[in-house]
DNA sequence: CTGAAAGCGCTAACAA
DNA sequence: TTGTTAGCGCTTTCAG
């Protein structure tokens, strides 16, 4: 704030300063029209030398056009956010679009907030996580007239199109893999996160999954808070003091699962032999623990991809073609503690 | 996108639903002024069945007031990022300021439009990571005559203000710690990342205060890419096969100390007896490794609040009183793997 | 190729 | 307590 009563800069200044109508000035800063070299040139020389930037507020208004895609997400914490905005950011970085995002911290009425708070600004589209929303999400999204791609998750339907992997066919298959290796005795871990809807319905999917074998989930336990890494040890030498006979731990995400590996090889517990050991979301963060982690991936770099995609595409033509529903397939990695023989 | 054609609803819109002039109709969305409690009612309802969401485009123009606090940060990977973001966000909650992010991924020109394309937004203050900038940026930064602060470092010049740790003394008094326990034989390892500056300095100091009393860093290796916990672990490997006496190791970050850390007890090497280890960060992601890691806390947290503070406190009075540099003091954890005696 | 006029949807300032 | 008027800084549109 070195300058802090000086009135910012408009077009007028630059137009008064090259000697060139405003209406030009704009042009030429937009590179929109013919405009003569001779006056871009000056034009440019004269918006540079004063430090002139744009006011965007002033421009929107007047063109009804925002470049901007509201992006809502529960959390920056849980990496997996984070990875899906790159994928959305490299998409967007094509365009002339720019991502914003809002956090929600997996609260309803937040969402509801920040999604009232982004849709003041009149984005041209909206990237938003899960498909489960509050009755005013729902009718905002739908009133607002823009593309709203719901992203992560599509086990549901969706306000407009959906990008995501089925987390009940997910845990699904987890299940029967477990299974097919030969382990009986399952314990579950997880987050006590009653809105976190993707966990819950992977864990649904799972217990599912091994009931159609008549297999059922023999010991769970869910946590909140603290660092994930430490729970993961805790739990799971807690459960497995409550039942020795445990073969196979099931969690509810990477971080966890990692704990419970330091935990069981610090015990001198076999893995996978003895018991194994599956978490969720593939976060390349891990590789390099003693054992490689078996686990899901998300696809979240493809499902930030995609869905920036459709936003760009139905920016540029609002009756381009689109998938309602795209389903992508989450790939199971074995890793190393996941193999009975 | 239910509803692609319908003109979006205006202030005018439910002025005339409610009977209530459009001014009054803003009042009662804005709590401003007196408004008739029965009026109020009208409105409100209006406004709710309508669905309307105000146009903060025009309401910004017309007051010339944008709620918006630009952040612009390296990266959302690095997890230190995140934390401070939530530092801002619990302190500009209290506000009607919002935080809208940036990134930059470590790149000036980046930097350089990420800045430009926020500020054309006229955000109220900026909290931007880093003291070195682009003249460009430095120029922008001073002519937007709002309050700017640099956050995460304090060895430099702000523009404006700065709020951070030194990450110069912070390297030194690693050092210290280290050379106090009786290390000798020293090795560092980091992030290939000529535009880290802040990691840069910290090696600057850590090498000077070394220096001042003899000792010399035996080896170096700096990488790029791939996961930091399994890059930890090799180059820990490969330093160590280069030269088996050493004694003590200093990485750039915690996650490849505790790949470092991981290798070394599968090594069977006795840490910290025979090796000692020490990152930076603090991340609390990482409690529950099997030794707690020596590290420093870089106060992200604290640092996001008061740069957060600083800009709601002049946003509210431009005349407010500021400190120019706030400078944290970094704690020292020396975990389990930072003691020789 | 360049310019002038008329708003975009809202709010500051004033009047009633 | 409520309403009226005049812009905010740009872009659209239409005329030169």
């Amino acid at each position: 704030m070195t300058n802090p009563d000086s009135r910012p800069l408009t077009l007028r200044d630059v137009s008064e300063a090259s000697g060139v109508s405003e209406m030009t000035v704009s042009r030429v800063l937009r590179n929109r029209g013919d405009v003569s070299a001779a006056t871009r040139e000056k034009v440019l020389e004269a918006a540079k030398s004063l430090g002139y930037v744009p006011n965007k507020i002033a421009g929107a208004l007047a063109s009804q056009r925002v470049n901007l895609v509201a992006v809502i997400i529960p959390s920056l914490r849980n990496m997996v956010f984070p990875e899906v905005m790159s994928g959305i950011s490299a998409v967007l970085e094509e365009t002339d679009l720019q991502p914003v995002v809002g956090v929600t911290d997996y609260l309803p009425e937040k969402e509801e907030r920040v999604l009232y708070e982004m849709l003041s600004w009149r984005p041209s589209g909206v990237i938003i996580a899960g498909l489960e929303h509050s009755d005013a999400s729902r009718a905002m999204l739908k009133a607002s007239g823009i593309p709203v791609v719901e992203i992560m998750d599509t086990d549901g339907t969706p306000v407009d199109c959906a990008v995501g992997i089925s987390h009940r066919r997910a845990g699904r298959k987890m299940a029967r893999a477990i299974l097919k290796q030969g382990y009986q005795r399952i314990g579950f871990m997880g987050t006590k996160m009653p809105l976190d809807h993707r966990a819950r319905k992977r864990f649904e999917g799972f217990t599912e999954a091994l009931a159609k074998e008549g297999v059922e989930v023999v010991d769970q336990e869910f946590y909140s808070g603290g660092s994930a890494l430490a729970k993961g040890r805790e739990m799971t030498q807690a459960m497995l003091d409550r039942d020795p006979e445990l073969d196979f731990l099931y969690y509810s995400n990477d971080m966890i699962a990692a704990g419970g590996l330091l935990h069981l090889l610090d015990a001198g517990v076999d893995v996978p032999g003895q018991v194994g050991l599956a978490g969720f979301n593939g976060v390349e963060l891990l590789q390099g623990l003693p054992r490689q982690l078996a686990t899901m991936d998300a696809c979240r770099d493809e499902i930030g991809r995609t869905a920036a995609k459709i936003i760009a595409d139905r920016t540029q033509d609002p009756n381009a073609e689109f998938e309602r529903v795209v389903e992508l397939a989450p790939k199971l990695s074995f890793g190393d503690t996941l193999k009975r023989r």
